[in-house]
DNA sequence: AAATGTCACAACCGCAGTTCT
DNA sequence: CAGAACTGCGGTTGTGACATT
């Protein structure tokens, strides 16, 4: 009942492919097509498995792949297509034609993780993290704060805690903690790449409510 | 110059969904 | 319809190249 076996494994080379082996499958391929995996390493004479032979075509022998760096803009629309899709890294792939969703995947774990923590983004969910998110709030609280020393033209010198400072506005310190937080969560939930970009005029629109 | 650490990428493994007998 | 094989996908590992100590 069934089918064969894909590959009994016994006696299959593995590991890295060498230049005859890689001649082999192409030309193979190039002059019959692909009808069957399972059947290519045979009618190619090599002693591959058929989903060895699949990966090798798929991510590094087929003419159409683009090789080379991956372009900033090209890195900025994975992160955005992550934000939406997951690490279904397939479908992130068909985004670009001549990439290989292995190719996508490792770039991700390379580079573009360690970009978006430099930026103290979660690579998983795309928030902020809790470090960036304190840093963000006190970096909030110096522009309200100057903000205010511009419209009062008070020399009072500056302080960073919101917390510590004066309350010119005669407004309650938890109620700014509390929209402060609220403008936090808000940038939480609908942060994406564009998202961080967008801050500023988070920070301006937060500024005229005042 | 040697040892060690880090990075980038190719390849393998296991699983799930699909196809075939 | 059941069960086995096939295919494709995502996670993980292995390894060579390069950088740092």
């Amino acid at each position: 009942m069934g089918r064969q076996p894909c590959c009994d494994k016994v006696g299959l080379k593995r590991g890295p492919w060498t230049i005859e082996e890689d001649h082999k499958l192409m030309n193979f391929i190039l002059n019959n097509g692909i009808h069957c995996w399972r059947m290519v390493p045979k009618l190619a004479g090599l002693l591959r498995c058929g989903k060895s032979c699949r990966l090798r075509w798929i991510n590094y022998l087929r003419p159409d792949l683009k090789r080379g760096v991956l372009s900033e803009a090209e890195e900025d629309q994975i992160i955005q297509l992550h934000a939406r899709l997951g690490n279904r890294w397939s479908k992130i792939a068909s985004h670009f034609p001549g990439r290989t969703d292995n190719e996508i995947k490792n770039h991700w774990h390379t580079r573009i993780k360690k970009r978006l923590k430099i930026l103290g983004l979660d690579p998983v969910t795309h928030t902020l993290v809790e470090q960036k998110r304190k840093e963000l709030c006190g970096s909030l609280d110096v522009g309200l704060w100057l903000n205010q020393e511009t419209t009062n033209s008070n020399s009072q010198s500056p302080s960073l805690s919101l917390k510590d400072s004066p309350n010119p506005m005669g407004e309650s310190s938890s109620m700014k903690e509390d929209s402060i937080q609220k403008w936090v969560d808000s940038v939480d939930s609908m942060l994406s790449w564009d998202g961080f970009n967008q801050l500023e005029e988070e920070l301006l629109f937060l500024e005229n409510l005042q």
